[in-house]
DNA sequence: CTGAAAGCGCTTACAG
DNA sequence: CTGAAAGCGCTTACAG
């Protein structure tokens, strides 16, 4: 027994000496519908199993203009955070029945336009994005030809669109209020450079604690420009460490900031809490297994994501609404242990 | 300016007053091959900007009989090494214009099976699998298929097709005579009770270290069942830990094994390499960061990604050879540092 | 240099 | 209860 040619509808249709509309019926459960006779159920269903029949989801797809599949944008999948949240996507989404493509755009536009043309051309039914900067012209086109989507982590303001992201202001406020109510006075942000309103969100809030506290607001702010290289990272860190010894606190405006800024501290012996104090976000296993246990910001991650296909499956059904989601931080406070 | 339906190549015939013949030409860029006239060519191309076209990819598989679409079944795209992984696959596929699906398997030979044949009725070109315990037959199916598939980090002795893996046995003899050389006697391994093949290297590796030097080699082996959740980890190990009070060192066989234990080690109290010497599996974050340089395995992962991915693309295009690839190890040992 | 037409594998009105 | 046929959007021999 060989198989070298797939086996199509047609190839039972033959074998069973009968239309391939009956096939069709029964191989998509429809016998009752259409009213198939038992019989002819049986001889289809056997001579399906017989030539090992795989439904072909392409042809299906032309016919139907859906492909089941949905296309998934981040901005790095090998960034655990994006990984994560990938995996969850992935869940979801094979239990509504469909299939997920991704690609990874390294928050470039250019990248990011190259990899949402790809899923495009591929006919993903629908699309979840996280968002790089300057990509709001590629938004505003997939609104224009009415492919669903929605937006995670970040959105743009002047565009109309579903998104579902975290209370970014309440994260670093509740964080930085956290610190001063421990005592600190001169407290630090970590944040990336960019116009991308998440960011500039985590930026306010952090600015508005200190505010409100009538503490320095702009000195201790370090804006880095993203890198992937950990290089970059350490010299502008370095500087802004230099320029700030007198730092007391250091609050993270993202994962990756995180993991970056305690493997700075580790490589020069800035001990955690004892010389500098420390809020990361996203937490993870870095986190779990440092040294000293360490505070964080924690999104909600698995609801997050079951939220945004279950908003994206129904978008893909209607399509009409427009949901703007925000979800509430947790602060996870972590003391020393004993030992 | 509305794009209700989305253009197809009839449409910008239409526009031109041209068969589609000459319209998907150009659009494939063989105006040259075939003869298209320059004039002809101009005001194609202008058609087809003016009304925005898009290729349907779809239809185009459907009659060329590929997707230009590699499916990657991983065991859990969450964790980081899988994750670095489909970076790696995704970033050398989309140059050689493929694009990617994907899907988890959990390490389970029914959801393997499943996602599996989702990405099969998906008409994926080629697959790259990192198979599960008990997935043998479905790897014996594609092979009766004629699908073009790669086997990455495990294969079966008993199924001859590709693979890429690493040199799994020199892996842990290498780790384990590291250990020996530092003058423990008590070496531990934490592995997974599992068939797979390359746990079984892992584990022949260290004992045969340990044969070699005269050393007990079944005493110290920790043979843990697979699970996602730490407590069960947690369970199994902390009796194989307080069975063995003795233990000098341990060596642990892959990188989900090292976090737990380094997880469990800082939760206990027990200090590295005070306490327990110890030597991980790939390193990553989590190992930078911990609270003493930690020596590891190093996997050389993009080398084995982008060999999977040229092989993969290879065998999509003739299909006839067969590889068996290993890689080397590399470990690499990290020091106190001073601070 | 250009066009008419078949066909990839499926689904689905429409007849009977 | 079952079949013939159109059509999804594309590519590609085959004519001319």
């Amino acid at each position: 027994m060989k198989l070298e040619k797939k086996v199509s509808i047609t190839d039972i249709a033959r074998k069973v000496g009968v239309s391939v509309a009956l096939v069709s019926y029964v191989m998509n459960g429809r016998e009752k519908e259409k009213r198939v006779s038992a019989e002819m159920v049986k001889k289809i269903r056997q001579a399906a199993e017989e030539l090992n029949y795989q439904p072909n989801q392409i042809a299906r797809s032309l016919r139907l203009g859906s492909t089941k599949t949905i296309g998934l944008l981040v901005a790095d999948i090998a960034n655990p955070f994006f990984g994560q949240f990938a995996r969850i996507v992935e869940d979801e989404s094979f239990k509504a029945g469909y299939t997920v493509v991704f690609g990874s755009s390294d928050e470039d536009d250019v990248k990011s336009a190259f990899v949402l043309d790809t899923l495009l051309n591929r006919q993903v039914d629908g699309l979840i994005i996280i968002p790089s900067q300057g990509s709001v012209r590629q938004i505003r086109d997939l609104i224009k030809r009415k492919k669903p989507f929605v937006l995670f982590d970040r959105y743009f303001q002047d565009v109309n669109c579903n998104y579902i992201i975290l209370d970014n202001f309440k994260a670093t406020y509740t964080a930085t209020r956290h610190l001063i109510a421990k005592g600190h006075r001169k407290i630090g942000l970590v944040a990336y450079k960019t116009s991308l309103i998440h960011m500039k969100e985590r930026i306010r809030g952090y600015r508005e604690a200190l505010k409100e506290a009538g503490l320095e607001h702009s000195k201790y702010l370090a804006e880095i420009k993203f890198s992937h290289s950990f290089r970059d990272f350490e010299n502008s860190f370095r500087s802004f460490i230099n320029r700030h010894s007198d730092i007391e606190a250091l609050l993270c405006a993202n994962n990756g900031l995180s993991i970056s800024s305690l493997y700075y501290a580790s490589q020069n012996c800035i001990r955690i809490p004892e010389g500098i104090d420390f809020i990361g976000f996203d937490g993870g296993e870095p986190f779990d297994l440092y040294s000293t246990p360490l505070s964080y910001v924690r999104q909600p991650i698995e609801e997050m994501g079951r939220e945004v296909v279950k908003l994206l499956t129904e978008l893909m059904n209607d399509s009409s609404k427009v949901s703007h989601i925000m979800h509430d931080p947790e602060l996870v406070i972590r003391e020393g242990r004993d030992c």
